[in-house]
RNA sequence: GCUCGAGUGGCGGAAUUGGUAGACGCGCUGGAUUCAAAAUCCAGUGUUUUAGGACGUGCGGGUUCGAUUCCCGCCUCGAGUACCA
């Protein structure tokens, strides 16, 4: 008389596990070890629904199947509880983000007032075998100490190219005392001064922490950077999708602020590397491929050609050259970043001759004129075009009147030396076809590139800086939509191309992206095509270097088979011969050489938010000094808002205890600041990938938490995970800052590893199956946007008629209507107005709707105010107003969300059918990396088998339990045990778990039809099943006896004798098409097996008095006869 | 546009060193049981048909005795990416 009471049997095993600590993983054990995680979610307050454990479920089957085959498993669990949603709620609600969070997760009362169980909760009642005696939460002190921690381990550490790994900034500073930086290989900023050893030893120690931040794997730097207004934040480029953040979907533009950045760029070719060592699905390799981006070129530097005097200018010179007014004056001449008209050296006078000048040009000017008379201290005159054309005499005499007063010095030739100008006026560019060279036609630069207001003309001036402007405006989203536009401006200058001499226009354009590279190209309109569309559109000449092949339409951008012509030393080669020889020619000028380059950026560590990782960091002279980590953790502040300060800070400007005093080391109140010893903390807070970057070691770790962030002993015994389930939306996020992270502590000797996920699924997304009830609505002839709402709403079939403007020529559904109309709020004049019905769909509530689609039209009434009055029009176009009639939603699988009214929550799941049933359902419904919609009315399927394998052991008198200790009669019931073993096991280790499923209900079936009972295969198949249906599985195996858990029972051990056949029921073919099946014993031979076949009758038959050309028969599997 | 993935009954899906297409489950139809319903059990269920068969794994070709599986060309859907020089 016992039944499956799945929620006494789910309950009582769930708390055995929790008081045994069962599945608690042992830092010191022989056994081999596994490591399964799940990425760890982030606790919301909207709960779980059945899509979310669907990667835990699957880790789940998988970490009980290696405890069954012996190992010593860790499957922990924990919360990436730092981010956005609980700050946006404290922004709303002034609650303490730390509070709302708690409740998330453990629960109790939410942000809207109601009581939640948490998340907790509701993953206990799925009967997951996590330890979580190992639970990390982000925001917890104690864990971000060690975030900080890293943090600070990554401040002190810089990259050495030569060794290719990081190195502690100390060594740096040794190597900077003993031989200054100038046989450094580091990856730094760009730009740094060169100084020896002497100089190091001189310098300022904030002049050192100014030189050494440069190098730093993680510095500060005036950044551009992706700032979303809405948030208050910074945007990392992975958390940007289709232009607007991926929180909220709020827009972003360009801005220059001063940020951390982490230098992942070091790790860019090391990343990429490790690819290869990984088992990741390909799609998501792929896509960190494309992410990191890497492409193999060469540089080249074109020298920017002084600009050819204005007519004003050649004037002018006529009368200052030759020392004419009696000193030496210098036409466009270099002083300091700006190329000035006229300069007497001697003298320190500069003359300037301006076109048509307008207001901000002014400005600009005012800016240049100041920087030129205060660094070097020279004197700016000023005359336009007209007066040097029409007033020269005037023009001479003011300059010569100014030479008397102005104090002579020395003319030392040139402001700096000749190369160094060479490198201040030249463009360098990044090509992946250094063999086109000869097809350059035009430089293009990005607009917001250096050079740009250094090489700029009078003449083009204004419409440069008109251009800047304007795309400076333009948001990323804006320049994003719309790529087909082609746009630029002739700067006026020119460059020399460095093999032929000829001179290149140097425009600008906002298709030559500013981070990419140089921020500038040579342009190959010949080779390839935004070149070439760029040329057409300007009327710039496209020279073609390429044999034979027609490039008047369209760029030739393949590499394959093409022949070099046109090209000087070039001529005749391949792309690979040319590539070579240009690669060797441009290193041998010393213009520039061969080059990887990579798309990946550094990655922007700051977010100007509350709830995140505080940086442990202080400001001393401007500059950034660590805090030094015994004082950690550095504790969130509180603040009395969430929001930036009034003056733009970010909420951490809020604390008035936010100062650190180095002498008590410890966080003050900021009013001691004095610059001396107390000394303001860093506002920012760190992103959310900061503490998602390293938790798997966390989790490695139990005893000694406080001491280290994991013990060497712990790291050592548990390496890397070896399985980690999660979404494939974190491809190039959490998963490359992970690898970049682990790499780091590798290479600093934290770690063993390189890789922390050695295998990866990515699990597909279980979609809702949302319902739709159809309001229909009327349509205004005169007005084609006006619409007559209704409260009818007509059943799915009825839709779609109106829908695909098939007449519904029912005279009481239209009465019905116009009854309505008329009733609610119109008169019969608007009504004869009404030229036809549409329908708008609105989501109902899936808890409405029943396995049939039947909407339950009470329920719905009271859902809402607005429905109680709603009419229902039925299938059969009758008004609904008793039980006879239906109303059919429709369905539609969409994402499963909240707003869609399509959620279907776990815990009711649980409640109605168990969470054995869940468990198993979520993993029947198909592969797991694939996307799936999430239908309730199949689950029915699995809860049955679930009742059909209860039955199984309760063979007994009133349905008790029973079971036979004599063998079982007949090879029945062994031979489908010893099948599913083979399958399950072969599923499991292949991540198939949908069909072994399958192969447990058709064990069950096969075992049930054959009534068996004997201990021999039930014993097994309760193991077998224990992974899928834990709570299950316990309950029977202590019923057949064992006093342990089922959990570390040794898996069952498949033996092929038990599937050993005799015979086949072998298809017969004719011509490819199966006609009948034959049993035949499998030891015949071929020729045994022809005979037999030919001998039967309906072979005959289907010959049809043919001789056969041709049989073919493959023993144990089939027979084919042609002809 | 580029990269990747996927197209099989009414639905979720199964089967690939090429060998009986549609396992298993849902749904549907009929039956048993029941006063009735639920639950349970049994049978049927790709399409079509003149009941012998014919057709059938997105479309069109090809290789083969035999193709959902391999090759070539297309179509559709989904995901990622966005002027990357």
């Amino acid at each position: 008389m016992s039944k499956y009471h799945f929620n006494e049997i789910e309950a009582k095993w769930q708390e055995y596990w929790a008081k045994n600590q069962t599945f608690k993983a042992e830092n010191l054990s022989d056994k081999p070890k596994y490591y399964v995680l799940d990425m760890f979610p982030y606790p919301s307050g909207a709960g779980l629904h059945v899509g979310h454990p669907l990667g835990y479920i699957a880790s789940d089957v998988y970490a009980r199947f290696k405890r069954h085959q012996g190992f010593n498993v860790l499957h922990p669990m924990g919360y990436d509880s730092f981010g956005l949603p609980a700050e946006q709620y404290a922004i709303q609600t002034g609650q303490h983000p730390a509070e709302t969070t708690k409740v998330n997760i453990e629960g109790g009362v939410d942000k809207n007032g109601n009581e939640i169980e948490g998340y907790r909760k509701q993953l206990d009642r799925i009967g997951f075998s996590f330890d979580w005696s190992r639970e990390v939460r982000t925001s917890n002190p104690e864990y971000y100490k060690w975030t900080q921690w890293i943090f600070l381990q990554l401040f002190d550490s810089w990259y050495d190219k030569d060794l290719d790994k990081a190195r502690s900034i100390e060594e740096l500073r040794i190597i900077f005392s003993s031989e200054g930086n100038v046989k450094i290989n580091a990856v730094c900023d760009e730009g740094i001064e060169r100084f020896i050893a002497s100089e190091w030893i001189d310098f300022s120690e904030t002049k050192k922490q100014e030189i050494l931040l440069k190098y730093r794997l993680t510095y500060l730097a005036e950044t551009e950077v992706n700032w979303c207004p809405q948030l208050g934040t910074v945007l990392a480029n992975d958390e940007i999708v289709n232009g607007v953040s991926e929180r909220g979907g709020y827009p972003v533009v360009r801005k220059k602020m001063k940020q951390w950045s982490m230098r992942i760029t070091a790790y860019a070719q090391r990343l990429l590397d490790g690819l290869n060592e990984i088992d990741w699905p390909q799609p998501l390799k792929d896509s960190q491929t494309n992410w990191i981006g890497r492409s193999k070129g060469a540089t080249v530097k074109f020298k920017v050609l002084p600009p050819t005097p204005t007519q004003a200018e050649a004037k002018l010179w006529g009368e200052l050259r030759g020392k004419k007014l009696g000193y030496k004056f210098r036409q466009q001449h270099p002083i300091d970043n700006y190329i000035v008209d006229f300069v007497c050296l001697e003298k320190k006078l500069i003359i300037e001759v301006d076109g048509e000048v307008h207001q901000y040009q002014l400005e600009k000017d005012d800016e240049r004129e100041l920087l030129l008379k205060e660094k070097k201290g020279y004197k700016v005159i000023r005359f336009n075009n007209l007066d040097v054309l029409n007033n020269l005499q005037t023009v001479i005499s003011k300059i010569e009147a100014i030479l008397q007063v102005l104090p002579s010095g020395e003319d030392l030739g040139w402001d700096f030396p000749k190369d160094e100008l060479d490198e201040k006026f030249s463009i360098e560019v990044f090509t992946t076809r250094p063999d086109t060279i000869f097809g350059v036609s035009f430089m293009v630069l990005a607009p917001e590139h250096d050079l740009v207001s250094k090489i700029t003309t009078a003449e083009q001036k204004e419409a440069v800086e008109n251009y800047v402007e304007a795309t400076a405006k333009r948001s990323e989203r804006e320049r994003m939509a719309d790529v087909k536009t082609i746009s630029g401006v002739f700067t006026g200058a020119y460059a020399e191309h460095p093999f032929s001499g000829e001179k290149l226009p140097i425009w600008i354009g906002d298709y030559v992206l500013a981070g990419y590279g140089t921020g500038a190209v040579m342009s190959v309109p010949c080779g390839d095509q935004r070149d070439h569309d760029f040329a057409k559109h300007f009327n710039i000449p496209i020279p073609n270097i390429f044999k034979d092949v027609d490039i008047s339409e369209e760029a030739y951008s393949g590499k394959e088979n093409i022949t070099i012509t046109n090209s000087d030393f070039l001529n005749d080669l391949t792309y690979q011969q040319a590539t070579e020889k240009i690669t060797t020619a441009l290193e041998e000028k010393g213009i520039g050489e061969g080059k990887i380059n990579y798309r990946l950026r550094d990655a922007v560590f700051s977010r100007q938010r509350y709830w995140g990782e505080p940086f442990p960091i202080y400001y001393k002279d401007g500059m950034p000094h660590a805090i030094p980590t015994e004082y950690l953790p550095l504790r969130l502040p509180e603040v009395e808002k969430y929001l930036p300060t009034e003056t733009g800070e970010p909420p951490l400007g809020r604390a008035t205890k936010w100062h650190w005093d180095t002498k008590k080391c410890s966080v003050v109140s900021n009013q001691f600041a004095d610059q001396e010893n107390v000394f303001p903390l860093e506002l920012n807070t760190m992103p959310g990938w900061a503490g998602s970057s390293w938790y798997f070691f966390r989790y490695m770790e139990s005893e000694k938490r406080d001491e280290v962030f994991a013990s060497k002993e712990a790291l050592d015994y548990w390496q890397n995970v070896d399985l980690y389930i999660g979404g494939s939306e974190h491809a190039t996020g959490h998963l490359l800052y992970s690898r970049f992270w682990v790499k780091f502590m590798h290479d600093r000797g934290l770690v063993p590893v390189e890789e922390p996920f050695k295998k990866l699924i990515n699990q597909g997304m279980i979609l809702g199956e949302s319902a739709f009830a159809y309001k229909l609505v009327g349509l205004n002839a005169n007005y084609p946007n006006f619409i007559h709402n209704t409260n009818i709403f007509v059943s799915k079939t009825l839709r779609n008629h109106i829908v695909h403007n098939k007449e519904w020529k029912n005279d009481d559904f239209l009465n019905i209507v116009k009854g309505n109309l008329k009733s609610r709020l119109i008169g019969q004049s608007i009504i004869d107005k009404i030229v036809g019905f549409t329908i708008i769909p609105l989501h109902v509530d899936v808890s409405l709707v029943d396995i049939h689609n039947e909407l339950n039209i009470k329920t719905f009434r009271n859902s809402r105010e607005e429905y109680k009055n709603a009419i229902f029009i039925s299938e059969n176009g009758i008004v609904i107003d008793n039980n006879n009639e239906k109303y059919i939603v429709g369905r539609e699988v969409e994402k499963m969300s909240k707003s869609k009214y399509n959620v279907v929550n776990p815990d009711d799941i649980c409640e109605q059918y168990g969470a054995d049933t869940l468990r198993l359902y979520e993993m029947f419904l198909g592969p797991l990396e694939q996307a799936k919609p999430w239908n309730t009315a199949g689950i029915t399927g699995v809860h049955g088998f679930l009742k059909k394998l209860w039955k199984l052991y309760h063979s007994g008198e009133n349905e008790s339990f029973y079971m036979s200790d004599t063998p079982p009669s007949g090879a029945g019931g062994l031979k489908t045990l010893h099948k599913t073993i083979k399958k399950v096991q072969e599923d499991i280790e292949e991540f198939s778990f949908n069909t072994s499923v399958s192969s447990f209900m058709i064990a069950v079936n096969e075992l049930s039809a054959e009534k068996c009972n004997a201990r021999e295969v039930l014993e097994p198949l309760a193991i077998l099943i224990s992974p899928y249906a834990p709570h299950i599985a316990e309950e029977l195996w202590n019923k057949l006896g064992h006093s342990e858990s089922v959990s570390t029972a040794p898996f069952p051990k498949f033996e092929e004798k038990y599937l050993v056949e005799s015979s086949k029921e072998y298809p017969i073919s004719f011509n490819g098409k199966m006609r009948f099946t034959l049993e035949l014993p499998l030891d015949l031979s071929k020729d045994e097996i022809e005979s037999a076949v030919m001998a039967h009758e309906k072979t005959a038959e289907y010959l049809e008095g043919r001789t056969p050309k041709k049989v073919i028969i493959v023993p144990g599997k089939i027979v084919n006869i042609v002809g």
